[in-house]
RNA sequence: GGCGAAGUGGCCGAGUGGUUAGGCAGAGGUCUGCAAAACCUUCUACAGCGGUUCGAGUCCGCUCUUCGCCUCCA
């Protein structure tokens, strides 16, 4: 089988095949780092890692470009409003070049905690200011765009296939609800600012050929998807909200510009949603990943993003959360069982578990069908360790490896070190194993002796610690519980 | 008003014309000094009403409900 993607351009499953061979080139949407990163970003980011994994896994050298906007766009709508990034900087009593550097270092260390793999090249707004001017002036020469006072529009009327993506081609029709006040300096309504004149007291802003001001959102995603990855590119992912107006309008600036097609597959990312209701900021209801992290193991994050489906919306609560956490033990579990238990005779095929694994991966990035195949294998592999002739060193080793690659490798769920269940590499030392193996060793002895109560003192002081007996056939081991 | 997505068992969450999703929780059992872990068995479904079909969560129509976008947003 190969590989599936669902197209949002054309709203169906399409084989995927990279323009040019064995080489994918891929655009994500980046945060504007004015922010800590919060669940949202994570379900997002997560997502498409694995589809980088995914596609490096199959033999791609896969190109990933993902920006940080740092320029600071409008809180309000399109021509009102305060920037972001001053606004938080003035709360902040600082400047926005701090601001956008802080938070652009906390996404990182967020993402890094979801073992979520840095893109080859991480461009900044900010940093590709003549990219964009020079786009514009392309935009204005080939009567796609106007100046009018020292701001420049796109005008839609210029491109026949504006609102492709998201449907939205009857350009009367979307005004008609709009609740956005439409300035008059406009030819038409639907057109969108590639420049702005910096109003008094702005405090991002640069020189250009018609006036000191700053970019329109849309138009670095433009930029630098075409400096970096070409005219054309496979893949261009982001947030479903997205879709109208930042992609439709990347398309249409693009397309303006070089008369071919901007990107061959659009993927778009699903919701987090609180209570059923989508979080945002403004909502005041957003889950902030460093509160998260302070009790709940990233990478359970992480799984509980995968057991969904990044088309689909996600649901937050802490019972979901604690779900995921039992469920996510389990496997680490048998991901342990499979490393220290004593090789026997029998056998264990793990072939079908790859390529149901794969035929799941290959069908849209299919991470919940993905998962479930890791509970299936795991109840496999427990119930054939748990018989007397237990699983053969070779069988082992290929169970393990698949375990590895399925798990860890492409969707980063576990852990490399097996002794340790939590990414806490502090407990994961040699110094804590020796003094496990000792406090064992004396339980052992002590149910031996039959003084239960020295053993059940041991199990029970240890468990408030945080660390877990287990007492098997083979004599007791135990884990970290996150 | 326009564009779009969705309603699955106690909870989370796949599937999409005929055959077990999976996880969590619950029940019973094996194991254990007792537990935990592990293993085995097991209960509760496809919003409603029509239609197509030999057969529909799955396709079609209508109704109800929810959510997203149309303003910055992953």
């Amino acid at each position: 089988m190969s590989l599936f993607i669902y197209n949002s351009l054309g709203r169906t499953k399409e084989k995927f095949e990279p323009l040019n061979p064995g080489i994918v080139t891929m655009y994500v949407c980046g945060p504007t780092v004015y922010g800590h990163a919060h669940l949202g970003h994570a379900k997002s980011y997560v997502s498409f890692d694995v589809v980088v994994r995914w596609l490096r896994h199959s033999g791609y050298r896969v190109k990933y470009v993902q920006n940080i906007t740092d320029v600071g766009h409008l809180t309000d709508d399109a021509d009102e409003g305060e920037d972001k990034i001053s606004k938080q900087a003035r709360l902040e009593k600082t400047d926005p070049m701090e601001i956008s550097q802080f938070y652009t270092r906390s996404f990182y260390e967020d993402m890094d905690h979801l073992e979520v793999q840095r893109p080859n090249i991480a461009p900044n707004a900010a940093g590709h200011i003549p990219e964009q001017i020079d786009l514009i002036e392309e935009l204005i020469k080939t009567g796609h765009a106007y100046e009018v006072h020292g701001n420049v529009y796109f005008s839609v009327e210029s491109f026949p296939g504006y609102g492709k993506l998201s449907g939205r081609t009857d350009q009367d029709a979307v005004q008609s609800g709009a609740r956005v006040e439409v300035r008059s300096e406009k030819r038409h309504m639907s057109d969108f600012a590639l420049w702005k004149k910096a109003e008094e007291g702005h405090l991002m802003k640069w020189n250009s050929p018609w006036s000191i001001g700053y970019p329109g959102w849309h138009l670095e995603c433009s930029a630098m998807s075409m400096k970096y990855l070409g005219e054309t590119i496979d893949i261009h992912g982001g947030g479903m909200e997205n879709k109208f107006p930042h992609h439709d309008c990347e398309i249409a600036q693009s397309e303006s510009v070089t008369g071919k097609p901007y990107v061959r597959f659009w993927m778009h990312n699903n919701m987090v949603t609180v209570n059923g209701i989508k979080m945002g900021k403004s909502l005041k209801n957003s889950v902030n990943l460093k509160e998260i992290f302070k009790d709940i193991d990233p990478l359970v994050i992480r799984f509980f993003i995968l057991q969904s489906h990044y088309r689909s919306q996600l649901d937050y609560s802490e019972t979901a959360i604690k779900a995921s956490a039992t469920g996510l033990e389990k496997l680490r579990e048998t991901q342990r069982r499979l490393r220290e238990q004593n090789p026997g005779s029998g056998t264990f095929d793990s072939a079908p578990f790859m390529q149901r694994f794969r035929d799941a991966m290959d069908d849209d990035f299919n991470t919940p069908i993905a998962v479930a195949v890791l509970f299936d294998f795991s109840k496999s592999v427990n119930a054939a360790l748990d018989r007397v002739e237990s699983i053969s060193a070779t069988s082992r080793q290929e169970a393990e490896a698949f375990l590895d690659n399925a798990g860890r490798k492409i969707l980063g769920i576990v852990p490399e070190e097996s002794q340790s269940g939590s990414s806490d590499g502090e407990l994961s030392g040699k110094r804590l194993n020796g003094v496990m193996e000792l406090l064992l060793e004396l339980r052992a002895e002590a149910r031996k002796n039959k003084d239960f109560a020295l053993s059940d003192k041991l199990r029970d002081r240890l468990l408030e610690t945080g660390i877990e007996i287990k007492d098997t056939k083979e004599g007791a081991s135990w884990a970290v519980k996150s």
